[in-house]
RNA sequence: GGUGGGGUGGCCGAAUGGUGAGGCAGCGGCCUGCAAAGCCGCGUACGCGGGUUCGAUUCCCGUCCCCACCUCCA
């Protein structure tokens, strides 16, 4: 079948055929580091890490580039406030923080949230402050094009002039005239209110520290303009695909197509777009109140069933949070473990990858469709679960390098697990646990049940699980179930 | 007002013009001292009203409802 992606410029599922024979190019909205991660953040890199995986995976190359966004208005807000002797610290927000310490501690945030849930560190990961003289390039290009202006009112600030580019809403097919004007929208030195800042000068209350040189005048970039700058700094001016959450389209993926666009760049030639994280049908943000943080999924569940969790629905669809959602993505995921462990025990050596099923290939290839993967996922793993019961080693090797594949292309197996086997606690506890065992062994062969159970009921309750094999006894450590 | 996406069995969530994924939960069976795990089987879903068709959950028309975006948003 070959490749195929939808494409929200173009609204349809398109083949995808790579700019460069074998190479992917691939740039994705990162975070604005002005707060902690929301699941939102994770979910789309889940989404586009499986893309990753899966594309290298068929044998590309891919670059990939996931911006940080470390200046912009929210940021300079929440860094003052924290400067005013009013302010009430948190633990989210102490005093006096410079607006620069702050970016960085929550950048070092969703690297940690990423690294948790096994979010593969991208090729590259430029900063929007890194990139400053890049950006001023592109706005000056737009200005010699006629398609950017410096404000009316004489301060530095340069706007992108909309009504002078007839392709704006391209990316959502909307005309620029049916848009509704923001009821707010500032219009000091604009010709349009439509028309988005590409350079924001400097005010009096800004730091000193977030202001930079330009031809027009001492400030900082607006918010689209490092996107722009930065995908085609790193994978030039016409890559594969863009990336990012379906509430960037417009207006911070729309006015990036058309700043790059009217400089003269071809930029992205496909526009993917995830779905959002909803809770009872609801998107999830603050404003709903109805969030939950990948630190508090983090707390209720493993971090490969929050992963498992994040990944599970097709990309484009919105993904529901409900109460029980990590505990029922834990036993899917625990259900495809069991199946490794007690395939893997039958050999004396590590079983490697080998080629992923051709029906798991065919959903893939088609838009990336995980939901039918997961299914050829599980069908593998009864597979290989019934070849184990018939004794057939042959077949389990081949199903369980198979699922490893499966697990590998999925990142199922990444989300970190906080594994402690090597600690002494753990070192005690086992040495517990295998006293009681062998106790137990001894009640069951007096044939002595009551024993046996009581030991057994007694570990469970502790949150050890025994269970007993036809090879002998096995246990493991659960969350307690609620 | 404009644009886009949806309404599928108890829950989540795919595909599909005809033999109706998958997971979770449930029920029955096998296995087990009993469990657990595993395997086998079961439940017969597609918002509503029309139309096209031999046949529609799938296509068309209408209608109701939900969600997202329209300059903070993953």
């Amino acid at each position: 079948m070959g490749q195929r992606f939808y494409d929200t410029a173009t609204g349809a599922i398109r083949d995808f055929t790579p700019i460069v024979d074998g190479e992917v190019s691939i740039y994705y909205c990162g975070a604005t580091v002005q707060g902690k991660p929301h699941v939102g953040h994770i979910r789309s890199a889940v989404v586009f890490d499986i893309l990753t995986r899966w594309l290298e995976y068929a044998g590309y190359r891919v670059t990939l580039v996931r911006n940080v966004t470390d200046i912009d208005d929210k940021i300079l807000t929440r860094s003052a406030e924290s400067f005013d002797p009013e302010f009430t610290p948190t633990d989210d927000y102490p005093a006096s923080e410079p607006w620069w310490a702050l970016a960085y501690r929550f950048e070092n945030a969703f690297a940690a949230a990423y690294a948790a849930l096994g979010v593969r560190r991208p090729t590259y990961e430029p900063r929007a402050t890194g990139h400053i003289p890049e950006m001023i390039q592109l706005i000056q290009r737009l200005i010699d094009a006629g398609h950017a202006y410096q404000a009316l009112d004489g301060s530095a600030d340069v706007y992108f002039d909309v009504k002078s580019w007839p392709a704006y809403g391209a990316l959502t097919h909307q005309s620029a005239d049916n848009m509704q004007d923001a009821e707010d929208a500032p219009t000091r030195g604009k010709k349009d209110p439509r028309d988005f800042t590409l350079w924001k000068s400097t005010q009096e209350s800004d730091p000193a520290g977030a202001s930079w040189q330009a031809p027009w005048g001492a400030g900082r970039p607006g918010w689209h303009i490092e996107c722009s700058a930065m995908a085609t700094k790193y994978l030039g001016r016409h890559f594969d695909i863009h990336g990012g959450g379906l509430d960037l389209r417009f207006p911070h993926h729309e006015n990036e197509l058309a700043q790059s666009s009217a400089a003269g760049d071809r930029f992205a030639n496909f526009w993917m777009h995830n779905g959002l994280v909803t809770a009872q049908g609801e998107k999830m943000s603050k404003s709903v109140g109805n969030t939950v943080s990948p630190e508090e999924m983090l707390s209720m569940a493993r971090a490969g069933a929050v992963r498992y969790f994040l990944g599970q629905a097709h990309y484009r669809s919105q993904l529901d949070y409900h109460p029980a959602a990590l505990e029922e993505a834990q036993s899917a995921l625990e259900r495809i473990e069991m199946f490794q462990a007690r395939a893997a025990a039958l050999s004396s050596t590590p079983v490697g990858l080998d080629t992923v099923p051709e029906q798991f290939s065919r959903a893939m290839e088609d838009d990336l469709n995980v939901p039918e993967a997961l299914a050829v996922l599980h069908a593998t793993v009864r597979a290989g679960n019934s070849a184990l019961d018939a004794g057939d080693s042959e077949a389990v090797m081949t199903y369980l390098s198979q699922v490893n594949t499966m697990v590998e292309v999925l990142g199922l197996n990444s989300a970190a697990e906080g594994d402690d086997t090597g600690s002494a606690a753990h070192r005690a506890l086992e040495a517990l646990v295998d006293a009681q065992i062998a106790a137990r062994a001894q009640a069951r062969q007096r044939r002595d049940w009551a024993t046996a159970d009581a030991i057994r009921d007694q570990l469970a309750a502790a949150g050890v699980v025994v269970e007993d094999a036809a090879d002998g006894v096995t246990w493991s450590i659960t969350e307690p179930k609620a």
